[in-house]
DNA sequence: TATTACTTGCTGGCTATCACGCAAGTTTCT
DNA sequence: AGAAACTTGCGTGATAGCCAGCAAGTAATA
């Protein structure tokens, strides 16, 4: 068990996590502002306080650190606030989704850019996405399955095309409010839209 | 007027425009199977049967070569299919813009990558892609005003809303595609869904 | 508690790699 | 021959990652 460390120090543990999560910190916020391409050992080190090496030091390689940097973003996201699945938790979603991202929430941000990127990326990075995709589509066919068991969405629907629809219209959406840095109230239209759009689609 | 060259050779101008073709579909291809990291003068000018200077000397810069890649790829859309505007022309647009992502068309991958990566691209790139942006957003309200006045889509809709969500989940439904390398049934489900949701939503 | 041995965090010089673009040279058309 | 298309050699700049060493924290001993 380790000693307190004495006023004004850190123990070793305290300092590692305090680094780690100020350079995922800076490495989210080079992402937002200009993808990928912006991260370098350089940058992500000085905006963190630290020196170029850094990055080596904590994580090994670059790749490594934008590896952490998707699997914490997908930690982030927490658990759904609306308790019981339904057409409601449904659209709590979507308004959270989209508003995460018009709030300027840069790991978020940097999750989906990482994601539209990551076309030419390295394998374990696509597949990191893939998962998380599957996952995503779960939650959302468990709340369809859900609002139809419960009668708040009627029952013909293509729950997979909505499914793969909906997730589409969210990174659509999102990915277009941070290219062209849309104002909140233009956000809000597309949250309202989307949601109309959902409400219209799924309703009996 | 340029005469007419001996058999087995070219003249000037179809060398060059021959060579500007070739460079435009290399970059294409390579934009769709890497995303921009993977363009480099060397495999450009490799791909297309040149050497690697191949590229600066036909369009000075990469970012030159870029731009007109984003230029040719929207006149590539060609003009409307369907004469008059209204609901049927706006499923045409839908299902011509997901097939022709899913048929593998590298120029309208190539696009939307570049759009997509477009967060710390250069400022003129993002210029283009802002035009383009209105430009389709204008083309689809003006299928929705039609729609309204002969009465196939009912007047209550946000058109801006609904604009602005249909081109999102357009680019997100073809990034998910590009990105998943999803198979052309499952494309067709998303394309029906996105039809179909477009239908309930605007539907008197 | 004070001293000493050890571990871990962190730095920055160094090298290898890679890519862009210029400029001079070579081939192909007119 | 002259012009234009195209190639090749070269310089420059950016970046990733290795590694030797310093500094801060931790554990052992007296």
């Amino acid at each position: 068990m380790p000693r307190q460390a004495a006023a004004g120090t850190r123990t070793q543990r305290q300092r590692r996590e305090e680094t780690e999560r100020r350079l995922l910190d800076a490495a989210a916020a080079l992402v937002a502002a200009g993808g990928s391409r912006a991260v370098t050992l350089q940058e992500v080190g000085r905006l963190a306080g630290y020196s170029r090496g850094i990055v080596n030091h904590m994580f090994g390689t670059k790749d490594a650190l934008l590896a952490a940097l998707v699997t914490e973003a997908q930690q982030r996201v927490g658990p759904p606030q609306a308790s019981s699945p339904g057409l409601g938790r449904l659209r709590q979603r979507v308004a959270r989704y989209i508003d995460q991202i018009s709030a300027g929430d840069e790991h978020a941000r940097a999750f989906l850019l990482l994601w539209a990127e990551s076309v030419g990326a390295a394998p374990q990075l696509r597949a990191m996405f893939a998962e998380r995709d599957d996952l995503f589509a779960r939650e959302i066919r468990e709340d369809l399955s859900a609002g139809i068991a419960d009668g708040g969405i009627r029952p013909g629907i293509d729950a997979e095309g909505v499914t793969l629809a909906l997730i589409a219209v969210l990174r659509g959406a999102s990915l277009h409010i941070i290219i062209r840095d849309a104002a909140p109230d233009s956000t809000a239209r597309v949250r309202e839209a989307v949601l109309a759009c959902l409400q219209r689609s799924l309703e009996p």
